[in-house]
DNA sequence: TGCTTTTTCAAGCATGTGCTTCAATCATTT
DNA sequence: AAATGATTGAAGCACATGCTTGAAAAAGCA
């Protein structure tokens, strides 16, 4: 059963999800697919309904599962009504990532890359039925932040978490770049260290006194 | 001579920078250009070769002056061997962004938002007439930093350099997201505001001693 | 003025786009 | 084997894409 040929519909989807990460969203057509899976243009319609559709799939696989690992690694931090610090709550934001690519089937870096797309790339606005996803777990983090460094306003959290946001966007889009723009000099990090790396930077951040009420 | 008219040239750059900064490098056609610029469609090629052309236009337009900003305020802090704070250095990776707005004729937000394209989306990779003087600011804040704080490793400096960029990178494409997300909640903060936040952000993760050797 | 150069214009070309159609094939069940 | 439903395939449609053409118009200069 595992073995099992793979079904057309699966096969589109993980072309698919390789030629995003390499190239975005805007710049992948459905013939780009279909070549790439050697398989007729129309099985894409018949499969997912359209090329939105499939790319809202490809959106959703991944991202949704990641948020709930979010959600259930900040609940266990909060239990007995423990108040988390800042350092366990941006591993509770930051590690799914890794937690999910590891029962994928894709290469940490394509995953990565993907990833980035899907933050940064949204094919045409988030969708719909993922929003109220993302927004629960904005909720809960920032609710969790608050707490964590109560010396913080909340639009202070808000736009420090944005700029967490950031970093992270970058490193899974880019995160490869360093390595080759410096020759290999910065040494081929594996991701767990880039993620200690991202979370070591961010706290200090959500740490800083400056601008912060006291 | 200031109220002369508008060559046809410069309004389908105007035009084309708008476009981008609203919906990005990819999602806009000649078309789009020539339609809202109310130009015929050969005038592209005419004045620009090539709608590739055109588009590397618009990336050097703000990014070139930006960079050569950047070095001369980095300049003028090392004056004398003087050691610049980490602060000072992120001052002078930022602030341009400011500085050269003010020069142009776009609002804010519209020029943060194009800039956060060009950083983001290069179309089909930077122009490479570009690609010297990012270099040579990438070399120069690499090493000001490492001056700045002596217990980072190279590859430490160029993590948190890479993050700062995200962080910059976000918050000029997204800048606004907050202020909507929170339906004005979150107050819309101006410009200077927005980059002192970014640069206590930033500065703290420099200073980060997780991670650096002692 | 007449002449030349620069600029604009409408039309069209070749190719790429997302999507549909409908007949052929495959798998499954009776 | 026959019949049914699920899947695939080749062809094509309508439209969008970047770019070119050759003639008309405008601008610059004698």
């Amino acid at each position: 059963m595992l073995s099992q040929k793979k079904t057309t519909k699966t096969l589109i989807l993980e072309v698919t999800e390789y030629l995003v990460a390499e190239r975005g969203f805007e710049s992948v057509s459905l013939r780009d697919i279909t070549n790439s899976a050697k398989v007729n243009v129309a099985a894409v319609n018949y499969h997912f309904g359209s090329k939105d559709k499939l790319f809202e799939a490809v959106q959703c696989r991944y991202i949704e599962p990641i948020n709930e690992e979010r959600l259930k690694m900040l609940d266990r931090l909060t239990i007995e009504g423990r108040v988390a610090t800042v350092r366990e709550i941006l591993e509770a934001f930051m590690r799914p990532f890794l937690t999910v690519v590891q029962g994928s089937e894709m290469s940490e870096k394509l995953f990565f890359k993907l990833m980035g797309r899907c933050l940064m790339d949204p094919q045409g606005g988030l969708p719909a039925d993922m929003i109220p996803g993302i927004k629960k777990v904005a909720e809960a983090f920032t609710l969790a932040l608050l707490e964590a460094v109560p010396n913080l306003t909340t639009e202070h959290v808000l736009w420090r978490l944005h700029f967490t946001f950031g970093v992270m966007a970058q490193t899974l889009l880019h995160g490869d770049l360093l390595y080759s723009l410096t020759d290999g000099a910065c040494g081929d990090p594996d991701a767990e260290d880039q993620f200690q790396e991202m979370i070591d930077f961010c706290e200090a951040g959500f740490l800083s006194e400056k601008g912060a009420s006291e």
